[in-house]
DNA sequence: AATAAACTTAGCCATTTGGCAAAGTATGTC
DNA sequence: GACATACTTTGCCAAATGGCTAAGTTTATT
């Protein structure tokens, strides 16, 4: 299919791996050095690399070198595609609901109210 | 890495792909059969029912059998644990916010009012 | 200068993914 | 009963994914 929003495609493929979440959760509580991402994942360094660039392509993180250390920091801004897609989301099936209910107004307005039981 | 958290590996996986969320767009206007969710991806139905099982192990869509069609709806409740997990991420972030706060209010007790320019 | 630390690159491998065509099944319609 | 519909199953394929080891490279440290 045609990729007309790349940046959701990247951004649930990166929130996908539960690796990525590990190491995302802890760069939520701030800003650490690429083996400490390893750490909890409990995986080799050049595989905590490619999990980093995924991150990274997705915009959810950003990193600099520091001397011979990454640094990397989560950018809380890049879940805002996710944000606005579960909006967008919510708004259809709210228009879904408000034609529902209009459809049953009318449906009622048919009925006098005598025949309610 | 173990997976502690099927649901969210299945939900985002099956919002990585933009078929899929094409499909789901069309659901949440209402239910339609499968060829209908085909129609607009522009795939054929073998692959479009792979995708439709991916939503469906995701939580994100319930179908049935009617005669000759089978019926697809969207189940919006599927978004919760996505929800739920945004709504996370967002609390661990607001906590390392307070705590950034906390320190700046630490500091600047150190600094009597008649020290600033 | 030698060693250690902290990545980084290169390359390999198994599995999963996303796509297809072809053939099969079940259900309406005439 | 013949034929069309609407999936469904099977099986194939190329590319992407997620993991590893081994061999660099670039900074500290001693």
């Amino acid at each position: 299919m045609a990729k007309h929003d790349p940046d959701l495609n990247l951004l649930f493929h990166a929130l996908s791996d539960p690796s990525r979440r590990m190491m995302l959760a802890r760069l939520a509580r701030g800003p650490a050095p690429v083996s400490e991402l390893a750490a909890p994942t409990g995986l080799r360094l050049p595989t905590v690399l490619r999990h980093l660039s995924v991150l990274e392509e997705a915009g959810l993180v950003a990193t600099q070198k520091d001397g011979r250390v990454r640094s990397c920091q989560m950018l809380p801004e890049g879940l805002s595609p996710m944000r606005d897609w579960l909006e967008a989301q919510r708004e259809i099936w709210e228009g879904r609901l408000d034609r529902l209910d209009d459809y049953l107004n009318e449906i009622m307005k048919e009925w006098p109210d005598d025949t309610r039981s």
